[in-house]
DNA sequence: ATAGACCTTGGACTCAGGTCCAAGGTCAAG
DNA sequence: CTTGACCTTGGACCTGAGTCCAAGGTCTAT
């Protein structure tokens, strides 16, 4: 007879952790974070998990991905969960910001790669020994004339 | 009458600290850390630097924020102070490596801007109430149609 | 009834890159 | 001689996001 049990609630710790992948200790840590909701437990205290718990962990994660802190999800969280009116206007707040600071990072890597690809370009240009490139990361020690900027 | 000895040689650690930028802490971590050369001292044991000290320190700090780790940055040390033959094909290598590792980065980081302001633009348009967005980044809980896909 | 897989707890540990502190020594000025 | 700014050391602590562990309880199959 097909168990009834997987139909819907009722996971156990590692069951959550399965079907969220994330490790036990994980949930159990986001657990005391204020992350995921107290659990029911059993006779035995084992905690019981239902397919919300499987989203909400997903939530953490996929929030995870787009950059927020632990923080910033918890806060989140309380936001959708306690249904603040202007709700949305914070959470767009909370957009804006990263995308802000995407930006700034962005702005920040671009302009780091072209420094390094123009050491590298130095470097395979160079004839082998004592590497411009380590030698240029030491400010004002010019023992081998630099002759880049043009 | 002048006193002679800002002109070049014996800088005690809050000099240095000043020189470079950095705390007095932070120098004495990195000479732990094996990122600075063991100082002279004085009879008294106080460290005494050089000039040379204080490049090394910004180097530090240049090369930490091209993204290497102080591991990296060590073996970098490394490397240039060893002379090591083929040092500059090494520097070339492990600048490849940061480039690459950048440029995965920014994709990572454009295709998550992309996310980000797509839900803003829904935030923005929605009516208020009931973020969309905290929703959706709920899997499977469509209690709001999303309907932006068209 | 016993093995093996699962669960419980509290607390320590990890990593990187520092920062902070206490208790004491040194040095220049007044 | 005392004050205040500086220096020394070893070691503890910090942040963020977990991971690992020991000692014990439970459940399932054989």
């Amino acid at each position: 007879m097909l168990s009834m049990k997987r139909m819907s609630d009722g996971l156990k710790i590692g069951e959550l952790a399965e079907r969220s992948g994330v490790s036990r200790d994980t949930i159990r840590f986001y657990e005391r974070e204020g992350l995921l909701p107290r659990p029911q437990r059993t006779a035995t205290h084992y905690r019981i998990y239902t397919d919300e718990d499987v989203d909400r962990v997903l939530f953490v994660r996929q929030a995870q991905a787009i950059g927020l802190t632990l923080d910033g999800i918890r806060e989140l969280i309380r936001l959708e969960t306690l249904r603040t009116p202007g709700e949305c206007r914070r959470v767009a707040a909370l957009l804006r910001e990263r995308i802000e600071a995407i930006d700034r990072k962005l702005a920040d890597l671009k302009a780091l790669r072209r420094r390094l690809a123009e050491s590298l370009e130095r470097c395979d240009r160079a004839d082998s020994d004592a590497c411009p490139v380590v030698l240029d990361l030491s400010p004002r020690k010019p023992r081998v004339r630099t002759e880049v900027s043009r």
